[in-house]
DNA sequence: GATTGGATCGCCT
DNA sequence: GGCGATCCAATCG
């Protein structure tokens, strides 16, 4: 199991947001590591995509996505949720890819406690569920996705699956783009 | 300074 | 399948 260096960001979104699948999150939590296989994600891309935070430019909030790729870009949704993004691409292209779905690997237990569900499908499957679920915070914003508290390696290199292409969710705009990507029949993606 | 609406979830029917 | 929760950021004036 190899870490994922910048290299493996700095590249176009829809390239990573499919090479993520079947590779490994781990997120630090306190003294434990926990960790997961992304099993769904989705592209969000630079200046040209009206679905993208960054399609109007340069603010506060998106401001991480004009960074480096390599970069945890979290965000606030419906005043209550939380969702995690990891930027890409090179620096003048403000673009990140959206994790939204894991299949639990490590730390079940404390998943668990964080989400107050049993069933291990409820823990990680959407966005701001695995948010919940593995304990990330508002304050991982703009920390290193390589060497940071939130990682990624790559996963079983043996392990054969397909990928469908589909359209994002929950969007009104660029609602048309096939930016969304999941493995096929695994049970742990957010919704079909 | 005020208004608007969102990359969601969970509970209800 | 539908809707309410809930609040901040972005936009407009």
């Amino acid at each position: 199991m190899e870490p994922l260096g910048k290299q493996f960001f700095n590249r176009e979104t829809p390239l990573v947001a499919k090479d993520l699948l079947g590779k490994i999150i781990e997120i630090q939590h306190k003294d434990t590591p926990l960790s997961g296989i992304v099993v769904e994600t989705e592209a969000y891309l630079g200046l040209n995509d009206p679905g993208s935070h960054s399609f109007r430019g340069k603010t506060k909030r998106n401001a991480v996505m004009f960074g480096p790729a390599g970069v945890s870009y979290i965000y606030q949704i419906y005043g209550i949720y939380f969702c995690y993004n990891v930027t890409t691409d090179h620096e003048d292209i403000p673009a990140a890819v959206l994790i939204r779905a894991l299949e639990p690997l490590k730390g079940i237990e404390i998943m668990k406690r964080n989400r107050g569900k049993e069933e291990l499908k409820d823990l990680c499957s959407g966005p701001a569920k695995l948010v919940q679920a593995t304990g990330i915070t508002i304050s991982m914003n703009g920390t290193s996705a390589i060497h940071g508290p939130v990682k990624f390696y790559t996963g079983d290199e043996n392990k054969n699956f397909e990928i469908v292409e589909t359209t994002r969710v929950g969007l009104t705009q660029g609602a048309d783009l096939e930016l969304r990507y999941y493995i096929k029949n695994n049970p742990f993606i957010s919704r079909k």
